[in-house]
RNA sequence: GCCGAUGUGGCGGAAUUGGUAGACGCGUCGGUCUCAAAAACCGAUAGUGAAAGCUGUGCCGGUUCGAUUCCGGCCAUCGGCACCA
């Protein structure tokens, strides 16, 4: 026998154990829930608090992995978990279902991109059923389809008139594999997010949303999301980068043109011995000399060719080349040269800099290549006679003290900085700048699959937006999709001509679609009014859903959707909201990014052929256990790994749920057992009378309530909260009702309220298990309207407690005390307790320290 | 290079206004039941030691009666940004 074949045969027997049959369970109760819509949202108002829990929603690529198991389950229980608690829950689900793998699958399988997506879409939305999820599905938007993309275009167009969307030639990102343009968020290390092959820049004309309007108060907006981790703050941070300084403007000599710069350290500017344009930079063709122009096109041609990755690989080095021409510093009236150079970027501050070799790294070993001159301007704090201090080999970067910079020697770099914009200011060539490097949006994409661009072009009126009546502007199918280089659209014959909106004369439409991140910028809008063929959504209703309670996806996300997400919101928030409905800005309240899905500690990959199918899982297992096992492990910010010996062990203890609970209600009498499984089930107990083992039981219950309570609430410990629940049904299985019953005579009742809370309390993460037992147990209604138990204070208390016995803060013995004791009581107790005399012999106690419940310490000293 | 996070048994991890380190699970070992196996149940499981004890939360140091937790310095791993003027 091989080993896999005894492998086989033992997993067939774990089973066949026991009576709990998750197939023929989950099948049911699927049904039965669908049938009486328990979880659809009704749009009435009620009293109860809203809570809109989110899922970032998938990309439909053909089947569920486990990623998306884990991202759903999380949101789930928290979805199961505040319904419960009596929030008036909005829990959607939708599809992310344009972009570049359906058109791929177009060109190779001679099928339509909606074809290809409609079947995806179906196949995975029967695996998400199986996953249990308490999702509305009456509110499930489609990103690809034009009810929904409508108003995907409508958005454009109410940006596009707040002069937030506009065209214009710029050099911009340009995958070759791709054969489109990609956002700047969409560059990675020089590469295409979704494929790593090189990206090269490109001059062309697209459409941008002009993210940078809002650059401030998307920074600013950071500090107020509490509810966000840190380090995702902190990339939309860097991101973002705002620096602070000046922009000087410098004279070019013999000809009427001045080169304007960016610089956070307008102290050096005394130190400034040369000039640097991107070779990009407009001024370059309009300054360069007959006789230098051979060298400075050929300079220009070849960084233009240079990928992003080339540019990146040449690091410390530098070229450039002189353009012969000459800037006057007008600080110093001196003549300085001005260089082209790549390592200047021409898309950040103006293009050009000021160069100060002696303060900036690059700068200097610039200068140092090209045998420039450097000048000392700043000298360190603690140098004795700033006037001798010369930087020789390696550029002195830090603040310090100005020298050799006229009316300002002497000044420190912080108030030099102050002073020598005040002076610019003054003379009329130069101001305070505030920068940031985030670029705007560039929207634009060469392909088929995408939303088109609601824009016509018409020869008298320019460029104007389709009208809202003429919404949506659908994608045309008689397209060739292996267009290259350009839109596959564009090969359409039906839909380039059009009338133009204002003069009805002929126009052609944009065959331009959108990066499908403006497709998902706005989502979570549209679920709270989904069915509307009115309006993208009506303001009232986001105003009392938005923003989203909790959003729950991976972290991949940090920048991309989530900085862009918020932009939408912003600009939405501010076109939209009136004196009576303000809109929120911020779009997503807490958000939880959750780690990846291992396995056996490596990433699942096709090459690997270690993928976990979710579906073979539920088959074999059944989806309570891959819930209750992808919670199990690990916190969920944390990567988890995914073992199949664990899983075996989640499906035994959900046998051992089954079995537990079907014990203890054979146990309870049929009053009882009619009761318990009814939505507000709290029995009256008198705590004080209860006795051994029963007691005890009931401050299990109140403890494990309480525990698990707090453990959602806080950081959704859902790992701490399955531990809880495993003691807990431990704490059950043992009890022996009949026994206890002859001792107690409330054991019955405390009993009851036991085995209620127990289902409740699985409920929100196995929940079709929770739901048969609750049946079992004789309830009418779901379980998963039911209420969550609150726990009973006065039972959180244990009755006795450990006391431990210290010696200079070493444990040395214990004992056992009632709850509550006195802090000299516990003292003298702890004094006489046998183990420590060897350690009091010969010394002397000079301190005692007690902490109730808890401890006390003796520090002692010899005699 | 800059910024940030993390570091605890064989493994995933638990414990924080500083108070018994290792909850819970996986794995391993032993036992009960059985003709036998599976399942179930019970017990053991940081290292070292016969035991008392000693050591132990990446490393070094500090504060404290007491440090996984606070402070300083270092190392390692992971992540983000990267010629941003």
């Amino acid at each position: 026998m091989t080993p896999q074949h005894q492998d086989s045969t033992r997993k067939k027997s774990v089973l066949q154990l026991d009576n709990y049959q998750p197939q023929p369970i989950e099948k049911k109760w699927l049904t039965v829930w669908q049938e009486n819509n328990i979880y659809q949202t009704n749009t009435e108002t009620n009293d109860k608090p809203k809570y809109y829990a989110l899922s970032m929603f998938p990309y439909p690529s053909g089947k569920l992995h486990m990623g998306h198991v884990r991202n759903y389950t999380l949101t789930d229980v928290i979805a199961r978990f505040k319904r419960m608690q009596g929030f008036h829950v909005l829990h959607p689900m939708g599809w992310d279902s344009f972009g570049l793998p359906a058109e791929n699958a177009a060109i190779q399988n001679n099928i339509q991109p909606a074809a290809w997506t409609d079947s995806n879409i179906a196949h995975m939305k029967k695996q998400l059923a199986q996953l249990g999820l308490s999702v509305d599905w009456d509110r499930e938007v489609t990103t690809c389809k034009p009810d929904y993309y409508q108003w995907t275009q409508w958005i454009f167009i109410a940006l596009y008139k707040k002069g937030l969307a506009y065209k214009k030639e710029a050099p911009v990102n340009w995958c070759k594999n791709c054969e489109t343009v990609l956002a700047n968020e969409q560059v990675i290390d020089g590469k295409c997010w979704r494929d790593d092959s090189l990206v090269v820049k490109k001059n062309l004309s697209q459409w941008f949303f002009k993210i940078t309007e809002y650059a401030q108060e998307l920074l600013d907006g950071l500090d107020h999301l509490h509810g966000w981790p840190d380090r995702v703050l902190l990339m939309q941070k860097n991101w973002i980068n705002r620096s602070i300084g000046a922009e000087l403007s410098f004279p070019v000599d013999g000809h009427n043109a001045r080169i304007e710069v960016f610089t956070t350290r307008p102290d050096t500017v005394f130190g400034v011995t040369y000039m640097v344009l991107a070779p990009e930079h407009p001024l370059v063709k309009q300054l360069v000399p007959a006789e230098n122009q051979v060298e400075v096109e050929q300079y220009v041609q070849s960084a233009s060719l240079k990928t992003e990755m080339d540019r990146l690989a040449a690091d410390k080095q530098k070229s450039g080349v002189p353009l012969g021409v000459f800037a006057v510093n007008p600080f110093t009236h001196q003549k300085i040269p001005i260089w082209i150079a790549d390592y200047v970027l021409v898309d950040y501050g103006t293009g050009a800099v000021m160069a100060v070799p002696a303060h900036d790294e690059r700068d200097f070993v610039f200068a140092k290549t090209y045998d420039l001159p450097v000048q000392t301007v700043i000298a360190p704090d603690t140098e004795n006679n700033p006037d001798s201090f010369r930087v020789e080999n390696q550029a002195y970067t830090d603040a310090g003290i100005l020298c050799h910079s006229g009316q300002f020697t002497g000044m420190t770099s912080t108030d030099a900085k102050q002073a020598i914009i005040a002076f610019a200011v003054a003379e009329g060539f130069g101001h305070k700048k505030i920068q940031y490097r985030l670029k705007d949006w560039l929207i634009s994409r060469q392909r088929y699959w995408g939303t088109p661009i609601p824009v016509v072009y018409c020869e008298k009126c320019g460029t104007v937006p389709v009208s809202e009546s003429g919404l949506p502007v659908v994608l045309p199918t008689d397209v060739d999709f292996s267009l290259k280089g350009q839109s596959p659209v564009s090969s359409s014959k039906t839909f380039l001509n059009t009338a133009c909106p204002t003069c009805k004369s002929p126009a052609v439409r944009e065959t331009d679609t959108m990066d499908t991140f403006v497709d998902s910028a706005w989502y979570y809008l549209r679920y709270i009014d989904a069915q509307n063929t009115q309006a993208a959504f009506t303001p009232e209703q986001v105003a009392r859903w938005m923003p989203v309670d909790q959003y729950v996806g991976g972290i991949e996300h940090a920048i991309l959707h989530l900085l862009y997400s918020r932009f939408i919101m912003y600009a939405l928030s501010d076109s939209l909201s009136t004196e009576k409905t303000k809109l929120p800005k911020e779009p997503f309240k807490n958000l939880l990014t959750q780690g990846m899905v291992l396995k056996d500690g490596h990433k699942m990959s096709k090459s690997k052929g270690n993928i976990v199918d979710p579906t073979a899982i539920f088959n074999e297992f059944g989806a309570d256990t891959a819930r209750f096992f992808i919670l199990s492990d690990s916190p969920p910010k944390a990567d988890f790994d995914w073992k199949e010996s664990a899983v075996e062990g989640c499906y035994k203890f959900l046998c051992k749920v089954w079995r537990c609970i079907g014990d203890q209600l054979a146990v309870l009498d049929d009053p009882l057992q009619s009761q318990l499984a009814t939505a507000a089930f709290t029995p009256e107990i008198s705590y004080s009378s209860l006795t051994g083992n029963t007691r005890l039981l009931y401050q299990t219950t109140h403890q494990t309530i309480a525990g698990i309570t707090t453990d959602i609430a806080a950081e959704y410990q859902f790992n701490t909260v399955i531990s809880k629940l495993r003691q807990f049904i431990t704490h059950l299985s043992k009890f022996n009702g009949a026994a206890e019953a002859e001792k107690d005579p409330q054991c019955q009742v405390v009993l009851a309220y036991a085995v209620s809370s127990a289902i409740k309390l699985i409920a929100p993460v196995t929940p079709f298990i929770a739901e048969a037992l609750w049946e079992k147990a004789g309830g009418k209604t779901s379980v998963h309207l039911a209420q969550w138990p609150v726990a009973d204070p006065e039972a959180l208390q244990q009755d006795t407690v450990n006391i431990v016995v210290q010696i200079n803060g070493k444990v040395r013995d214990q004992f056992s005390v009632e709850s509550g004791a006195e802090k000299a009581a516990l003292a003298s107790k702890a004094q006489s307790c046998q183990k420590i005399q060897p350690y009091l012999a010969g010394m002397v106690v000079v301190r005692t320290i007690v902490v109730p419940e808890k401890l006390v310490n003796f520090v002692v000293k010899p005699e």
